[in-house]
DNA sequence: AAGGGATAGTCTGTATACAGGCTTGGGCTT
DNA sequence: AAGCCCAAGCCTGTATACAGACTATCCCTT
């Protein structure tokens, strides 16, 4: 009998996050990404409602959401499966990234950008510069970068001021290794790393100088150059499979693991 | 109290359209693009339980799903209203999808394509060019070549072999005016109709032989072109408002419409 | 008369109950 | 001993109940 008076809410679950179904995915992006929900793994509804501390609703919710985000496959006969990936897969989504960027920095070049907006990013790079001098490469360096790098992409996004291809970068993004910024640290400790942020700095200013100059043939072409050193980076790790460098690392299997056994 | 029997299922409920979310996803579908359900209208979740006589559940998965599609547009308050695009929207949608299946075309070409499956997209194309002798061309023709093209555009779609891609492609089609049949119907009773299937048909051929030829660069280039023949008939649309010519099109709102009053 | 506040109605987000189906384990048969 | 059948348990899809929040209308106040 559901006349139990039941808080619908538990002040305490509203406390940060918003509602349920966000909270609900924010944790299961996480604990996919970190390896507990290990790839290939069937999810089962109750097993969250337990450790989620929600009712079924909101994790359904989340489940789908997930499940079309690609994270999760949608298993035939019902339910979800935490979804695994093929080095050529992930490839696959780097180009799709890139490729997407590529045409929003057409776009921006044909149709011309505020200068207000050439600003901010020209900032954003600027700050990238001082983060780049020489010597000044640590960890608290490297996660500014990650941000900031991000940010400049998102901006690139917003330059061609449309709202239909920015959220398909966004969607493109999702995946962490797709994204622009996923694979950057993955060689954060290595002694090349300075060199292969210069470089994509470089790039960096290359594009935003063409669409200044709407250039867009050449914007276009360097943002999918520029989307190769994710790719370049992926394939460092799968060579050299040393962790940590990277969350979400575990859901991309060597091409022989079978990808159908699941069921 | 929920002790009464209440058949879960209504038997005729499943006579066709398997579970209940995929029923609710095509019919709220049809209505939105046939006009019932105007654009720009919140959708109220308690007269969708009354039409399409099923619970809430299952409309909420629905409504869900189509906000993700991007049929509908998510409310910041909860909800959802139907979304209506201006006609810039539209055409960088068309864009995004010439981009994506430029993209399959030159990973196909790149990849190289098995015999077999090049075989089949030459018989469609084949079936297309019976329909297009000339004198050949009523309403039943113009059906069946609605059906080839969209069945060419998915062969072509999978010829990269990506998951990833041929999901993203899908999702980009999935706006009817998006998708690369869309607008093929516009000008169905127009003079110049088989001219311009003739040189879709064209493209078509050509676009198979790059990939054949493994002209990666030059099969790209043709998919984007090919795009560009729904566009045109997007601005013929626009231009000349002669109902009938496809479904959804009073989605699309006059730019100076304002685009923000829903709320 | 106009504006603000209160109240009632409606709606969404969430929780829970129920039924059918799939999976899994054990027992039986050959 | 191995394979098949049956039954029990779990799990998902669906329906419904409940609580907070927003909206809109109406009345009161200035």
């Amino acid at each position: 009998m559901p006349g139990s008076p039941a808080p619908v809410q538990d002040p305490e679950a509203l406390e940060e996050g918003g509602s349920q179904v966000v909270k609900a995915l924010q944790r299961l992006r996480e604990w996919i990404l970190a390896g507990e929900l290990p790839g290939g793994s069937r999810i089962a509804e109750l097993a969250l409602v337990e450790r989620l501390g929600m009712s079924r609703t909101p994790i359904r919710a989340a489940l789908m959401r997930l499940g079309q985000e690609g994270l999760l496959e949608a298993l035939s006969h019902g339910g979800y499966a935490v979804r695994t990936f093929s080095e050529r897969e992930v490839a696959d989504a780097i180009e799709l990234r890139g490729t997407l960027e590529g045409l929003a920095a057409r776009l921006a070049a044909e149709r011309g950008v505020r200068p207000a907006v050439l600003k901010i990013a020209q900032a954003c790079l600027d700050q990238i510069d001082q983060l780049l001098r020489p010597g000044a490469l640590d960890d608290d360096s490297f996660s500014a970068y990650v941000d900031l790098n991000a940010r400049f992409h998102k901006l690139l996004s917003e330059m061609a001021e449309s709202a239909v291809l920015a959220r398909e970068i966004e969607r493109a993004s999702s995946l962490p290794f797709a994204s622009a910024s996923g694979f950057v640290g993955v060689q954060a400790h290595s002694p090349d790393a300075r060199d292969m942020l210069m470089v994509a700095q470089h790039q960096h200013r290359q594009v935003l100088d063409a669409i200044a100059q709407r250039e867009a043939g050449r914007a276009e072409a360097l943002m999918r150059e520029h989307s190769r050193l994710a790719r370049h980076n992926l394939s460092l790790v799968m060579q050299n499979p040393l962790q940590g460098g990277m969350p979400g690392v575990q859901l991309i299997h060597s091409p022989k693991t079978a990808t159908k056994p699941l069921r």
